[in-house]
RNA sequence: GCCGGGGUGGCGGAACCGGUCAGACGCGCCCGACUUAAAAUCGGGUGGCCCUCGGGCCAUGAGGGUUCGACUCCCUCCCCCGGCACCA
């Protein structure tokens, strides 16, 4: 390092780019001209974020993966999107307001500003001209015009559904807001299930779509098996039990048709509508009971536990009169709230039928072996045949299953089904903090739309966001009541909110034309940006985000609003960042979060470090000594080129060993971020460039080999790279393209064969590339280190790997 | 129970299609240089065991197998993390 170089200030460094890059609007991107625009698209998300207090150390990986993806793809000759927005509605806020008071916009915005900043302050490339926040009128009349198609066509629909109601705070709450162990989550009471009446999107719908379509995007495995698993298809068939003493049919779902001479009892769940009609005193006190019981304190039940109800079904199969249970091991939603019992056959049914003394009637048994009639038989393969199963007895269990339903659809009493798991999507919140839902309850015309010219319906100020057995909304007296738009009479307003999952459902439409006050988004615009090529997120919304966008979307395509039924083309699933309980935590108490790293470290180094830790989509722990090195390995860059930049001759690099580790390291990096998202290894290739540079910095290759390490760095550490692109007398390092290596480069004249014996490394050879096989061969056998193994032996085979080695085969 | 992902030095992790001593890069640690000293920086070393200093042997959760050759493929088992779950 010579005395004059200034030392690396990289306050000043970020600070001096960040204003170039904010003056020239570097970062903005406009849309294409026209359609025929042949430059080629890349949309480049990660999931919105929720603007709690500030920035924390779980957004830097995300944001930095998709930052460094913005650049290497904006450099490789893509137009990319990369916009920013905030989730701006939600319960923290609105909660925050009710305990220390305040608004929950002001607390929101304030937020907002200081997430913002520190976002600028790490310099992500973002296009600021296209930021949204969803508590916006602006964005969120567009959403109430969605919902509004959505209810013209039966998407939207109300009805009356088990909500989570907290007895103290006299209020439903949120699924979110329920912990683990049942209560409320802020004043702790046990919460209660309640039927009241709800909003629900239709996404059962869509559940094959959902699921079919899964095969058509580029997620990671785990991704789509929680998705196939939340939708849970299961196969089928719906079978009709008529109860006897009231001539009529009660429809069961089964995965196991096949089973169904087995059925020895029925069981309902105690909230099946026929159950409320029963007159039995037990009966009512059994469903007391249930409903009283937590969810989960049911489904830990070891025992099973149930009532006869005096009733009887039939078994269609063979009119078999089989008496009907209540009991809480049926679940009332999913499938039809009912079963046919099989205990012979599954594990439930065999506990019930052992608590209550029911017969247990074997009719599937292995074709070649008797089972153990203590536990239930559940195989149900080509090797399993029925038996006491009469006309289908002695046929394999799932075509014996096939034909038994065929019979039934035949009769009418019964049909192939699927049914899925997944349920309709409860949206409406009790809650003040969310979009209004743009609907008014008229007493003679029911619920009438708010029609579009009205819209946005503008969430009102209230006094206090705290429900009081209502939502908060039913206190603004002169809001609520309104004409009805249909009739004239008078009318009310919904007093509901919307889940902030619809929020989030169409944001990344929406950046793709943010201004447009005639349309949520021009379909042109929609259709050339979208589906997003590189969605970045946590696997936390894996399920209920990540469905519901794709939900919306399908829905969209169907209203022929958007050309396209898949919202994210490829996801990527980033790891979360925890930090290091070392030094940290006494060193600077409280909180910790990356605008303190920022300060300490500056923001190249912090970007740096959080892609060095290991790959991105695995967990990881930030320690301090991580980020020392990382800072080392910056300063150590600067200096490095600076004396470059000093030393080093101009002009065409000389093609030795430095410009083939250059070559090699674009080749390296370039595939490590482009084809592999391998960030740390991308990292770790330039170090080793600016090692082997360390140690010759002023040779004739020296200048391409600083101007290449700092080029590959740019999108880690993009100021320290401008002002060093700078050092080296070069500009606008930003709008440079992408390095691109000579594949001559890559070529050696030599390579070094190893020798092997037995598949044991013997030796190296220094050998020309344009060796033959048979030359290979003979080299080998001429290493006296090989031989010295060989010596005595029988060679028994030689097998050359063409540019790697040869293995020699002795005994 | 079903489904998904993992197990490599003191640590984070490399090794991409089965092919050159497995362990890149970094952290930590050790030795040395510079310094009155420290920091910073620079150079060297760093899986284990043995060694006549040439090298040899062992080693990627465990055990088998396929192969000329296995961290990589197959089988069995153990352990860890995550999702779904009285889902009929």
């Amino acid at each position: 390092m010579t005395e004059q170089t200034e030392r690396y200030d990289p306050k000043a460094i970020e600070a001096k780019w960040q204003r170039v890059w904010e003056d020239e609007r570097a970062s903005a991107v406009a849309n294409p001209e026209s359609s025929g625009d042949p430059t080629p698209k890349s949309y480049v998300l990660e999931q919105l974020p929720y603007p709690s207090g500030s920035l924390h150390m779980g957004h830097m990986l995300p944001f930095t993966i998709g930052d460094v993806a913005t650049h290497f793809r904006r450099r490789n000759g893509f137009r990319v999107l990369h916009p920013m927005g905030f989730d701006a509605f939600g319960l923290p806020a609105e909660n925050a307001a009710i305990r220390a008071g305040g608004h929950p916009r002001e607390i929101t915005e304030r937020n907002i500003e200081a997430i913002r900043r520190s976002m600028r302050r790490i310099g992500w490339w973002i296009d600021w001209s296209r930021e949204l926040s969803t508590h916006e009128p602006a964005y969120y009349r567009w959403q109430q015009w969605q919902f509004l198609r959505f209810l013209e066509r039966g998407l939207a629909y109300r009805r009356g559904a088990p909500v989570k109601w907290c007895p103290n705070d006299q209020t439903v709450v949120a699924n979110e807001q329920v912990l683990a162990d049942g209560s409320c989550e802020r004043c702790g009471t046990q919460v209660e299930s309640r039927l009241m009446e709800q909003w629900f999107f239709r996404i059962t719908d869509y559940a094959q779509a959902l699921l079919d379509d899964l095969e058509t995007v580029d997620w990671p495995e785990s991704i789509k098996a929680r998705q196939r698993n939340w939708i849970g298809r299961s196969e089928g068939a719906e079978v009709g039990f008529r109860i006897a003493e009231w001539e009529e049919d009660v429809p069961v779902f089964t995965t196991r048709p096949d089973t169904l001479y087995g059925a020895t009892f029925f069981v309902l769940a105690p909230e099946h509508e026929l159950v409320a009609r029963i007159d039995s005193e037990e009966v009512r006190e059994y469903v007391r009971r249930a409903a009283a019981k937590k969810t989960a304190e049911r489904a830990a039940a070891v025992e099973k536990t149930g009532v006869f109800t005096g009733l009887h079904a039939i078994n269609p199969v063979n009119d078999e009169r089989i008496p009907v249970y209540v009991a809480d091991y049926v679940l009332t939603d999913y499938g039809t709230g009912a079963i046919m019992a099989v205990p012979a056959h599954d594990r439930r049914d065999f506990d019930f039928a052992r608590a209550f003394d029911l017969p247990i009637r074997q009719v599937v048994k292995p074709v070649d072996r008797d089972v153990d009639e203590t536990e239930p038989y559940t195989e149900h393969t080509e090797s399993e045949v029925l038996v006491n199963s009469g006309e289908v007895d002695g046929l394999a269990a799932p075509e014996g299953g096939r034909r038994l339903v065929e019979r039934l659809e035949r009769d009418g009493s019964g049909r192939f089904a699927v049914n899925f798991r997944l349920r309709d999507w409860g949206f409406s919140r009790q809650r003040y903090w969310g979009c209004p839902i743009p609907v008014v309850y008229c007493d003679d015309c029911g619920i009438v739309p708010i029609p579009d010219r009205e819209l946005p319906v503008v969430l009102p100020e209230v006094d206090d966001y705290k429900p009081r057995g209502r939502p908060p909304l039913a206190q603004a007296e002169e809001w609520v009541n309104v004409a009805c738009p249909a009739c004239g009479g008078p009318a009310r307003r919904e007093t509901e909110t919307m889940d902030t999952f619809v929020d989030s459902s169409w944001y990344f439409l929406r950046y793709c034309d943010a201004e447009n006050d005639t349309a949520p988004f021009d379909r042109g615009l929609v259709d050339y940006w979208n589906p997003v090529d590189l969605y970045i997120g946590g696997v936390d919304h894996a399920t209920m985000h990540m469905i519901y966008a794709r939900f919306w979307v399908k829905v969209l395509n169907d209203l022929g609003l958007v050309g396209f039924r898949e919202p994210f083309a490829s996801f990527y699933s980033n790891g979360w960042v925890t930090i290091g309980k070392t030094k940290i935590s006494k060193r600077s108490g409280a909180f910790v979060g990356p605008d303190e790293f920022v300060e300490r470290y500056g923001a190249d180094a912090v970007r740096l470090c959080i892609l060095f830790l290991g790959p991105a989509d695995q967990d990881m722990e930030w320690t301090e000594e991580a980020a020392d090195g990382m800072a080392r390995f910056v300063r150590r860059l600067w200096r490095v080129v600076n004396d470059v930049a000093e030393g080093a001759p101009h002009g065409e690099p000389a093609g030795g060993p430095l410009a083939r580790k250059a070559h090699e390291t674009i080749a390296k990096a370039t595939d490590d971020i482009g084809r592999r998202f391998a960030f740390n290894t991308a990292i770790s290739a330039v170090m080793e460039l600016v090692n082997e540079l360390s140690r010759d910095r002023t040779g004739p290759d020296a200048r391409f080999a600083a101007e290449t390490a700092v080029s590959l760095i740019q999108p880690y550490a993009p100021h320290v790279a401008e002002e060093l692109w700078e050092v080296l007398g070069r500009e606008r390092l930003w709008e440079e393209p992408w390095p691109a290596a000579d594949p001559a480069m890559l070529e050696r004249e030599t390579f070094e064969m190893a020798v092997l014996v037995n598949g044991r490394l013997r030796d190296r050879l220094v050998v020309p590339s344009s060796i033959s096989e048979q030359e290979m061969i003979e080299r080998a056998l001429e290493s006296p280190k090989a031989l010295a193994h060989i010596d005595g032996k029988t060679v028994q085979q030689r097998i050359p790997v063409p540019g790697k080695l040869v293995n020699i085969v002795v005994v």
